[in-house]
Formats: C-alpha cells, structure tokens, sequence
DNA sequence: TTGACGCATCAAGATTTCTTGATTAACGGA
DNA sequence: TCCGTTAATCAAGAAATCTTGATGCGTCAA
C-alpha cells in the first residue's frame, strides 16, 4: 500500500472499480458458489442480456474473472489469483489503520 | 457474501466506489501512515483544495474516514472499523473463490 | 445449409461522477 | 472588529459510466 507505483494505482482503482455496482457484487456472490454460464445468471438477475454482458466484461477485464466457452455456452468463474491480490491490498491497509489508531494514542 | 441484504449490498458497493479513484486511494495511502490535515494532503497531492474536499469528503460519506476539527485545521484518519469490514468482505469473497476453484476438479 | 440459440458488441441516450472556479463559513490573531 | 487562513459548498460544464434495443457472430441440430 505504502509504495504504490503508478501503474498499481490505476490496477488497483479498476478492480475497485469493478466492485462498486451492486450488479457486479451480485455476480460475485452467485460466482462465489462457483462457476455459471450466462443463461443461469441471466435467470438469476432477471435482467436484460447485454447489460449482464456489459457487467461481465467489466469484471472481466478488471481481470476478477476468467470466462471460456463450451459448446454453445460461456462459463464465467471468478479468478482466484487476482481476488487474492485484492484481498492483500485491503489487508495491509487494514493492518496500517490499525497501526496509525494506536499511534494516536501516545502522540 | 452469501448473504448480502439489499442494504448491504448498497453500502459495500458504496465502499468499493471510493476505493475506484486514484486520488483517493493517494489520500488513503498518506492517511494510512497517520492522521493528517487536509493542507498536508493538498500539498503532497499539488492539487486544487476543492477537489481535494470533494474527495474527502465522498470517502468520509462512504465511512472510510472520520475527521475532526482543530483550530483553524481538519485533521482525516482511516476509519478502522469500516476498514475491517471491508477486509472481511473481500476475505470471504477470497475463501469462497479457493473453494469453487477447487471444486472445478472435482466436477 | 438453414434456422435457432447463446452471447458479445454497437450506437444512442440517460445518468452519474468528476473538475474547476467562485463563494461561503468557521476560526484565530492583530 | 477586521482580516487572513483553512476548508466546505455550490453551480456549471466535462467526462465517464450505465442502460436499452438492435445487430452480429459462433455453435449446434435438423
């Protein structure tokens, strides 16, 4: 968090980017039971078909998920390595607030 | 993440959209060595002060920072309990991403 | 090879968000 | 009290994002 270059920084706000619509969350919540085709998210957020697919390429260029076809169906799932990366980023700024709490204290 | 409520759903959403902007992860990178005033933060972001206040203050709106007045001066911190939150947020969302990936094995 | 299906992409308009410059409010010092 | 400083707020325009309906492309089955 501390060294951040640039080009993390851009990285960094496109995957927060990617999580600040409550479509897209709801996406990751049903991706999160695992993988799904279009036509069963389609189901589920009872939505038109190309905004899902906007929604989809969101995320999926902000690289949380990975997508590949079979037959005649798309399965998108999410990609592990990059929630992780995400994950770490919240974490060292959780373990800095942390940090920067208790130093108010002896200041 | 299973099992968000709408409401839930809107107030993470609205975490991750002040997370989505450069500037704004800028601030949360200085803040996360400590309080500071928004003329330090001015400086170290050579930006206009209104700009700056609108940023601050859609962070602060999304819980992200508490601040507090001190003479003429306003001081912004990390808010450490939103910022758990999120963290648990994205965590779950990372234990349930291995799991799905490992079920794909299996499948 | 034709037609139906599943999904991506495009274009256009609607909405939201961001930036800028001006104004206002709160505070402290002279 | 008056003035300078610090920072929020407002209004207007610019830019980015989202939604919708139409179109196109790949795949499969008949």
């Amino acid at each position: 968090m501390a060294s951040l270059t640039a080009k993390d920084l851009t990285r960094s706000a496109g995957w927060f980017h990617a999580l600040s619509d409550e479509t897209r969350l709801k996406i990751l919540g049903r991706l999160s039971e695992g993988e799904q085709c279009v036509c069963d998210l389609t189901d589920m957020l009872g939505t038109a078909q190309s905004r899902l697919s906007f929604h989809l390429k969101t995320l999926k260029d902000a690289g949380l998920l990975t997508d590949r076809r079979e037959g005649r169906w798309i399965y998108y799932a999410l990609n592990p390595e990059v929630i992780e990366e995400i994950d770490g980023f919240v974490s060292s700024l959780k373990t800095q607030s942390r940090r920067s709490k208790s130093s108010k204290c002896c200041e």
